[in-house]
Order: C-alpha cells, then sequence, then structure tokens
DNA sequence: ACAATCTAAGTTGTGCACAATTCAATTGTG
DNA sequence: CACAATTGAATTGTGCACAACTTAGATTGT
C-alpha cells in the first residue's frame, strides 16, 4: 500500500514555506537598512557578543566558510564589521562590529516585532511554536 | 527601552534553522534519487496532478520561473519531466512527467516516514506543527 | 627538532530564491 | 480591425547554502 506523498501534508514543505514567507516580510524592513536576513543574523549574534570568530558565527548559525566568508566581506565593504587575524592564531578571524554596525542595532531592534504583528498567532501560539521549532532542529541535527 | 533582539528568541530564526535542518535530512536520501529538495516538490505536484503548467506549479510551491525555469530544464535533462509548448496558447509551457518521472514515485514514497522517524516529535506534535504553520504562512502572506 | 596530523578560513562549483527585465503571444478596448 | 495592455515563460544578476578542495598556520608524537 505505497501511496504517493501529498505535497500539503508535509511537514517538510511546511517549514520551508513558512520561513520563506518569513523572511520575505523582514526583507523590505531590512532593504532599508542596506541588509539581507543572512547578513542580519550575522549582526544579531554580534550584537550580543563582540568580536567573534568565523567558527563560532558558524557555530550559532549554522553556516559554514563557504557561506560565511563571501558574507562578511559584503558586511565589511558594507562598513558594519572589520575582520582581523588573531595575534596569537594567525589562523583566526575575529569579526568586529564598527561603530556604523552598533548603531544599527538601534534601527534594527524593532524589527521582531514586525513578524509578530503580521503572523496572526497569539503570543502563545508564537511561544509555542519557537519552542517545538527548537526542540524539531535539535532532532534533526542528531539524526544525522 | 530598545532592546537588542536576541537571536535565540526569533520565531523567523527558528523557522530557518528547521527549515535547513529538515532538508539536510532529506538530502542524502533524495541524493540517492538524483533529485534536490525543490526539484522533490515539483515532482510531488505533478505526482498529484501530471501535467501541469509552469505558472501552476509556481502557484502551488510559491516560486517564480526565474526559480522553475532552470530548475524544469535541470528535471528535463534528467529524464523525469517533458516540457511542451502549449498547443493553443502558444506562451504556455505544459511540464509532463516521463515514465521514469512517474517511477520515481514509487522509490519515493517512503522518503515522508524518514522525517517523522527523525523528528523526535509525536504524530499529533507533528499535525499541530502542520496546521500552525499553515496558519502562520497564510498569515504572513496576507501581512504583504 | 620535525614530520604527520589537525584546524581555521578561504575558494570553486552547483543549485536554488528572488528582483528586474525581455520577448512573444494573447486579450481588451476604441 | 488596430493597438495598447496584459500575461506566461525565459533571462540576467546578486546573494545565499553546501559540498569538495586548498592553503596556511598550529599541534602532536616521537
Amino acid at each position: 500500500m505505497s501511496e504517493t506523498p501529498r505535497l500539503d501534508r508535509q511537514v517538510c514543505f511546511a517549514l520551508y514555506s513558512a520561513s520563506r514567507a518569513a523572511t520575505a516580510v523582514y526583507r523590505p524592513v531590512l532593504e532599508d537598512l542596506g541588509l539581507t536576513y543572512p547578513q542580519y543574523l550575522v549582526l544579531l549574534v554580534l550584537w550580543e557578543n563582540d568580536p567573534r570568530g568565523v567558527k563560532e558565527l558558524g557555530e550559532e548559525l549554522g553556516l559554514d566558510s563557504g557561506t560565511l566568508s563571501p558574507l562578511l566581506k559584503r558586511l565589511e565593504a558594507l562598513g558594519f564589521v572589520e575582520r582581523r587575524r588573531s595575534g596569537e592564531d594567525e589562523r583566526r578571524v575575529a569579526v568586529h562590529l564598527t561603530a556604523a554596525g552598533r548603531e544599527l542595532s538601534v534601527r534594527a531592534s524593532a524589527i521582531p516585532q514586525r513578524l509578530a504583528d503580521a503572523a496572526g498567532l497569539s503570543a502563545d501560539e508564537l511561544e509555542q511554536l519557537r519552542t517545538t521549532l527548537g526542540k524539531l532542529t535539535a532532532a534533526l541535527h542528531s539524526a544525522v
């Protein structure tokens, strides 16, 4: 009794659609700041803890150097970060916020509320969704 | 009282991470079939309803011709679909499954269970997640 | 001391996403 | 009928993701 899986029953597709819809809501706001969504994620990490190594950024975001290296170069070209080789370990590159990069956090602080407004879900539902997604992501990572 | 948004509190990042983790679970299985995840999504639609126009595929998946045109060419090069200009309306291109494309659905039917197994969530939780994500996606689309 | 190993970052190549544009075919309107 | 407006698909260009590989610098084991 093998049956063809249906698109509208797939959790995977629901995740894929929701994720793209969410970044689409962020896109125009981030465009005002001159940022893409992954660039914004990198800055979120740096606003919490500056400076960070490329490797640490990758661990927090789940991205490798193949994604981060060119992204960080673009953030540097935009004047929001600086990359400096570590003195102790010449292999490491520390990513520092510039003054402009730090200032951006003020203008960005209103962004998350925007998704909450557009979501059509209660604060409780959003909180529960976030928790479930966190559990799911952890389980999927350990499954591979 | 503007506070810096924290990465780990963002629903948007939770969606982005979960979506990438889910496609990462699918990746090795799909690789055996010679498919990428978006290619698999296109085939899911065609297995339900064959043939489909490029525009219809785009509406179901939320993708535009800029994404679909080259993707469909690759699926055609792999021998899973054929693209034919419509006779009635020369602008339209109908995407047909080939025999090989139809056969693939049998080998693909076991794939969704794999995510369910790896998810670490009960069937109820998965079902509720899917429902919440559907509501969220719809709300986000209408918000833009 | 120094060769083998490991590690951090960068590079290359493929395949999405998505905006913007192009082009041909069709439709709507005077 | 003529012709402007619209539509469906393709193309171009940018920026992720991710695999595979490269390179330079640090570590480890004798």
